[in-house]
RNA sequence: GUUCGGAUAGUGUAGUGGCCUAUCAUGGAGCCCUGUCGAGGCUCCGACUCGGGUUCGAAUCCCGGUCCGAACGCCA
């Protein structure tokens, strides 16, 4: 038996004029009930929106009435009745019900309000995390993070690039740096890799060309703030024949992208949440490292040297001053020194203490790094000696070196932190459905 | 990890030594109510994070634990 029959339309599909005298089955959960007496409404939600069903005492079974008032907020229902076209309901409509079936009762109290009259702290609703996805505000956020998601598949499959998978578990702790997850793979040692970047590169040597991946990347570090998970979302590209600079111009290109598209397709989702976007100007602003440290240092609060990395303090000096100065949120930090960027950075042929690598910033927080990599094997097996890593590890990477790699770049840009800024969320864990973190495991 | 702050009904809060058998909202139970849309009115229900201490008296002060938050650090 189907259960097909359970529901003939959303909430948001039912138009009075064209549905006439044809009986709509809805279903979804008991958003409210409200008992005047002589009338009562029962509001039913749905992932698209919200009906109201209309019981009037006089006109109404008392058995069929009785049995609405009982409902207790949040069961699953499926309500069959008739559309009537009223001025005074929400949408202009209303359901006059034949039928209301509870299909599975809601436990009461509920963990939290839905309704939106009482806020709900972050740490109860992520313990709560169903509940509270059913608040309207929450739900929008995911819907646009499917936007986004399905803008950068968009973008970047018309951009020439093949949607690839690398592995998750892996044999070494490859990049040094951030610490991994170690997990047991049978009789052996493994861990939960940290980022993609090694196998993407290795794809470059087969020839594939242009590739991304979208998935999740683990990193054990124990940081605790705002903007930090332990699994994340990352967005990742690398392109063959291409430098850092070819590259950052698709990235830049793809967040505006992304913008436009989330604008256009999600407007009852961005309402719901009171956003107003605008879409990034490109090209972003390009500023090099030495001009971010002598911002940073002009502006008095800390002072940077050359080859110092940015604390979080000199992230946000810069930001505010490139949006002061640009009004745009957005930007880059390029040719970083090289020893403060990842072994596979390729160094300026002409000056080895830089690196053909860049960041692209929010004015709030990095969002995404790359840069154009190192393809002589000999060259990157130095690197790797020289920031104190094992080339013995890396066998499996640099043997994709000796064939015939081509010139390439490419970056990875947090989907999380991207979801965010756009949107303006506080807490990172806000845009992850089941967020990991240093103290949370579960759900 | 460091520093600072916090924990009161299911949820969100007020309450800085006696006026607290603890405030308000939401919620739940019940009654009234024919147009609600945060419905309204009335009645009732439901809580001081845990352990120790100070005091005649502790939600309130002190010590310790647990949990949580913020900033920073860490983070190719």
């Amino acid at each position: 038996m189907s259960l097909a029959k359970l529901r003939t339309h959303y909430t948001t599909q039912i138009n009075p004029d064209e549905v006439g005298e044809e009986k709509v089955t809805l279903a979804g959960w008991v958003h409210e009930v409200r008992d005047l007496g002589g009338i009562c409404f029962v509001v039913l939600r749905d992932r698209e929106g919200r009906s109201q069903v209309t019981l009037v005492k006089k006109k109404t079974d008392k058995e069929l009435l009785d049995h609405a008032r009982k409902l207790i907020r949040e069961s699953v229902v499926s309500i069959t009745g008739s559309v009537k076209p009223e001025p005074k309901a929400p949408n202009g409509y209303e359901i006059i019900p034949d039928e209301i079936t509870v299909l599975n009762e809601a436990e009461s109290p509920l963990p939290m309000d839905t309704t939106g009259k009482v806020d709900a702290e972050l740490d109860t609703r992520l313990d709560s995390r169903f509940m509270d996805l059913r608040r309207p505000k929450t739900l929008a956020v995911f819907k646009i993070r499917h936007e986004v998601l399905k803008a950068v598949r968009t973008f970047l499959t018309n951009e020439g690039f093949i949607e690839s998978s690398s592995p998750k578990v892996v044999a070494t702790a490859t990049e040094g740096g951030t610490s991994l997850f170690p997990i047991t793979y049978f009789d052996r040692e493994a861990f939960l890799n940290q980022s993609p970047q090694l196998f993407k590169q290795i794809l470059m040597s087969g020839g594939m060309d242009r590739v991304f991946e979208i998935g999740p990347i683990f990193r054990a570090e124990e940081h605790d703030t705002r903007r930090h998970l332990n699994e994340a979302t990352s967005i990742d590209i690398e392109a063959s024949f291409a430098d850092h600079f070819d590259v950052m111009e698709i990235l830049e290109n793809m967040v505006s992208f992304v913008y436009s598209h989330v604008m256009e397709n999600a407007v009852p989702s961005l309402e719901t949440l009171g956003v107003e976007l605008t879409v990034p100007k490109t090209p972003f602003l390009r500023l090099t490292y030495k001009e971010a440290i002598d911002i940073v240092n002009a502006h008095g609060e800390e002072e940077l040297k050359w080859g110092d990395d940015l604390s979080t303090l000199s992230e946000h000096t810069i930001g505010k001053h490139v949006f002061d100065k640009t009004g745009e949120s957005h930007y880059f930090i390029i040719d970083w020194p090289t020893e403060i960027k990842p072994f596979y950075a390729m160094p300026y042929e002409d000056k080895w203490e830089i690196s053909k690598s860049f960041d692209m910033m929010h004015r709030t927080m990095e969002l995404s790094s790359g840069a154009q990599r190192i393809h002589n094997h000999d060259l990157l097996k130095g690197r790797i000696e020289s920031q104190g890593l094992d080339p013995y590890g890396f066998d499996f990477y640099l043997r994709a070196f000796r064939y015939g790699m081509p010139p390439h770049a490419g970056w990875g840009i947090g989907c999380e932190r991207l979801v965010m800024t756009m949107l303006g969320v506080e807490n990172i864990r806000d845009v992850v459905l089941f967020p990991r973190d240093r103290k949370r495991l579960s759900p």
